[in-house]
RNA sequence: UGGGUCGUCGCCAAGCGGUAAGGCACGGGGUUUUGAUCUCCGCAUACCAAGGUUCGAAUCCUUGCGACCCAGCCA
């Protein structure tokens, strides 16, 4: 409860809105919303998007909407909506309205007869092939195709029968027409509308022609009436069209009669009257070390079974990080700390890892957990006692209690917290040696056992009975090591996960798919975690005491089986090589 | 070579003409029954470069240089 959330800073989206508040722009309203395309599943990325737009309109005490940017229904479908309804909310937002541009297909349409009308649009018979020849360079102006040239009369019975379902896929296009040798491509006459027969998942199929999204998106901010419309930079060069659009549409006076939807008209000339200026403001897009976020990659490493789904807790998607032990609060912070800019930049993954470790610390039940089992008799604590000591579930907060934790003769240590020979520094257990079990007493061990092969298979050691909480006297002890009772600890299976590729822009490499990490994720079997850990709840995150921060696993700890996954390592003085 | 955008510490990022915030990372002390946490200290005479304006410039002007985005009937 003490650390909230980070301080805000000044960013200069920020700062736009209250400065556009003092001047009282948009009637003094803040509206933003969050547009996903339902063609795959939110990652971090989209987080800092959803914090931005959601943490805008909250800090102003403004509305966000939830948009679904749904025009083409050869990639979207209703498994993504769900899951990105679901993402949104466990992050800890909610919208104020959930929409989806398919929600505007009539409204859209109907725009676009005005734009036609007014001889700002027109129907192309030119292949797509031949668009792109005649769209010119980047440093050549294009040509203006045979069509352009189109009567309007002609142009809306054209539309018409587009959508009447004339004319094949891919037979028309409509295009506005805006000025072919613009220095801007996206001025040289962009297609609006194009014939595709797909069934929508909402719409199904009611319609044959889809509008493109630079068409669409404008229109339904300002249906929305979005005040600030937040995206992405490589949007910059799509502003003059995005204002180009809501430009002609206002300028338009007269509403023809639609008599087959006098209902719809009514709604036509309201929102065609109070149709407003939203604002286009660009922002960078996050681009995360050692990761991918692009949607056709990630997409690809799910369907080519490079991980084991969207929620592998290798991917940068919201439902993977969740299922790896990423906390919303966490990622919230995260995107509060990387700023706002339109400057291209490189988060490091420490960025991130500080950020869980932060909660985490903070909040998670400390446990002990042994990952790889080293047998340790204690000759002269007696056989069958079983002792229950009282442990601290944090240890620099009381008040989250503590827990029993059995002590008996036989116990199990970490195999790396046992050193034959030493390195430089070991402070944990050596052949005649001491060490303090972490809660417990101080062992001292006596004699190492090893098998025919030479591989130590069990320590014998003896403890000190006038250690438990409170340190020897006359002598130093100073490693502490976590154990587990070996008869009372539960078996469990934990995964330790690392970085799913071994370059920091995996993205930039000729094929991702080269640079893939197959370390990346670890299954350790037959470990020994405490009694208490058979209660473990997924959604908890809990420190193993020196190991790191886990969580059980939502999906495979079923039948009592108890899998855990490996959050965030703790963090690494630089021993951990040794 | 057309248009758009951006260049402040290893990585982010404040700064908006008055003399370089903060975070992460890193290095070093201290505390500690987690080599964790916590805590203290250090970490850009310097803001892509070069000129110029000014009493004064990271902030204004000029000219360079570098990076990113744009030629889908994707979003």
């Amino acid at each position: 409860m003490s650390t909230n959330d980070t301080l805000p800073s000044a960013n200069f989206i920020r700062q736009i809105v209250t400065n556009d508040l003092k001047e009282h722009k948009h009637n003094g309203k803040v509206a933003t919303r969050f547009p996903p395309e339902p063609n795959g599943y939110l990652h971090i990325g989209h987080a800092k998007s959803i914090c931005l737009n959601f943490g805008i309109a909250a800090e102003f005490k403004g509305t966000c909407n939830l948009r679904f940017d749904d025009t083409n229904p050869e990639k979207e479908n209703i498994e993504y909506m769900q899951s990105i309804e679901r993402d949104v909310k466990w992050l800890g937002f909610d919208w104020a309205g959930l929409f989806n541009a398919s929600d505007y297909f009539e409204q859209l349409y109907l725009y676009a007869e005005q734009l036609i009308e007014q001889g700002l649009a027109y129907v192309d018979s030119l292949s797509a092939d031949d668009i792109r020849a005649y769209r010119g360079s980047l440093t050549e102006p294009g040509k203006e195709s045979p069509d352009r040239s189109r009567s309007i009369e002609e142009n809306l019975d054209l539309f018409r029968r587009m959508r009447a379902g004339e004319f094949a896929d891919g037979q028309y296009v409509l295009r506005a027409k805006i000025d072919m040798a613009s220095p801007n491509m996206n001025m040289r006459d962009p297609a609006i509308y194009r014939i595709r027969r797909v069934h929508h998942h909402r719409t199904g199929d009611k319609w044959c022609i889809y509008p493109m999204y630079d068409y669409t998106h404008c229109i339904s901010d300002a249906l929305e009436g979005i005040t600030h419309s937040l995206c992405t930079l490589e949007f910059e060069d799509h502003r003059p069209l995005y204002d180009w659009v809501l430009e002609q549409l206002r300028n338009i006076d007269s509403i023809p009669p639609k008599p087959e939807d006098a209902l719809l008209k009514v709604k036509y000339v309201e929102q065609a009257a109070k149709l407003h200026t939203p604002q286009q403001i660009e922002f960078a897009r996050l681009q995360l070390e050692y990761t991918i976020v692009s949607k056709r990659k990630l997409n690809q490493l799910v369907t080519e079974k490079h991980v084991k789904g969207w929620d592998d807790p290798r991917m940068p998607t919201l439902a993977g990080l969740r299922r790896a032990g990423f906390t919303p609060k966490s990622i919230r912070d995260f995107c509060e700390r990387i700023g706002v800019t339109k400057q291209n930049s490189w988060i490091e993954m420490g960025v991130l890892e500080y950020c869980i470790r932060e909660d985490l610390n903070e909040n998670a039940f400390r446990a002990m957990a042994v990952l790889q089992p080293l047998r340790v008799v204690i000759e002269n604590y007696p056989a069958d006692q079983v002792e229950q000591l009282e442990i601290s579930n944090h240890p620099q907060k009381p008040e989250l209690g503590k827990r029993q934790v059995p002590f008996t003769q036989v116990i199990l240590i970490e195999q790396d917290d046992f050193a034959e020979v030493p390195p430089p520094k070991f402070k944990r257990l050596i052949e005649g040696g001491e060490v303090r079990l972490r809660g417990s007493y101080v062992i001292k061990c006596n004699e190492v056992i090893k098998n025919a092969a030479g591989v130590i298979t069990e320590l014998r050691c003896s403890y000190d009975p006038d250690t438990l909480g409170k340190n020897p006297e006359g002598r130093k002890v100073k490693g502490v090591i976590h154990w587990v009772s070996e008869p009372e600890s539960k078996v469990a299976e934990i995964r330790l996960y690392d970085r799913l590729f071994t370059v920091p822009s995996p993205d930039n490499e000729p094929n991702f798919l080269d640079v893939i990490n197959h370390d990346s994720l670890d299954v350790l079997e037959g470990c020994r975690v405490e009694a208490s850990l058979a209660a473990a709840q997924a959604g908890n995150g809990y420190q193993f005491e020196r190991t790191g921060y886990f969580c059980l696993d939502a999906i495979d700890s079923v039948d009592g089986k108890l899998v855990f996954n490996r959050t965030v390592t703790l963090r690494e003085g630089g021993w951990a090589k040794d």
